[in-house]
DNA sequence: TTAGATGCAAATAGTTTGCATTTGT
DNA sequence: ACAAATGCAAACTATTTGCATCTAA
């Protein structure tokens, strides 16, 4: 069972978690689908390469990976279940379409200086963000 | 039963919807909280104002505000249920105590700028925003 | 070897739906 | 008057829990 690591995998290891099956699982299909699932989404994909693994396993990692801060829930469209998103160094975001709900990703949220800036103002110490756009897309503007 | 409206609730009548108790009242113990309230949090609150709200009709209310921008749902703690977060003039940014859950209000977020460039990079059209960083606040750290 | 994780199945939330009845306009 | 909205209760979906068993380190 010995192939080469994903980063977060290194990442579960050293806090001193263990690397079961079930996580790997549900992380490799976390990322290979960029990060983007719902828990029925991950459910489903974690039943097809492995029906072995229970719901509950889901879930637990789920819940592990965020507390880890690996992924984080967030609501993308108005559905009644969280999408998981990968936080790719902390922070992550995105924009919404209003109209199709389609999810665009962009890079750079030059959020640094306000982030320092708060850390004074408000004496707190932050590590991480989501920032999110809602509007209309190209394609339904 | 004609008291004065707050805006949220003329605006939808504006819209054409009718100005009902249930409504009234889910609005109102939006607007009383500050607009940081889960699913359950609403139901309990309406419960108390009137017992004789049905579930069904707060969850729709939640909904028909979620439709027209007057609330989005969100992520705050890793609970499963969303907070809907009211959204005072299409934007909305705050700090997430991940310790305590506080939430800590701030005003500008000189996201202006940011939201012209995506605009024009990726051909979308800005509506709105929700800005949440999370961290520990000064009582936590 | 053994604490930590698992899978299962049953229990709990949380949310939605169908429908007869009520209500705002 | 009447379309729109409601309350109820039952159906559904999503998530959590207890516990005996298994497994990575």
């Amino acid at each position: 069972m010995s192939e080469e690591l994903s980063p977060r995998a290194q990442r579960l290891r050293d806090t001193g978690y263990k690397l079961t099956n079930a996580r790997l699982t549900v992380l490799n299909v976390l990322e290979s689908h960029g990060g983007h699932m719902t828990s029925t989404q991950v459910l489903d994909e974690v039943d097809k390469i492995d029906s072995e693994i229970g719901r509950a396993s889901v879930f637990r990692a789920l819940d592990l990976f965020t507390r880890l801060s690996i992924i984080r829930p967030t609501y993308i469209d108005s559905s009644t279940t969280p999408t998981y998103v990968m936080l790719p160094g902390g922070h992550h975001h995105h924009i919404i379409c209003t109209n199709c709900n389609r999810v665009i990703e962009f890079e750079d949220c030059h959020l640094g200086q306000l982030e320092t800036e708060l850390e004074r103002q408000l004496n707190v110490r932050l590590t991480g963000h989501l920032l999110e756009f809602y509007g209309l897309c190209d394609r339904c503007s």
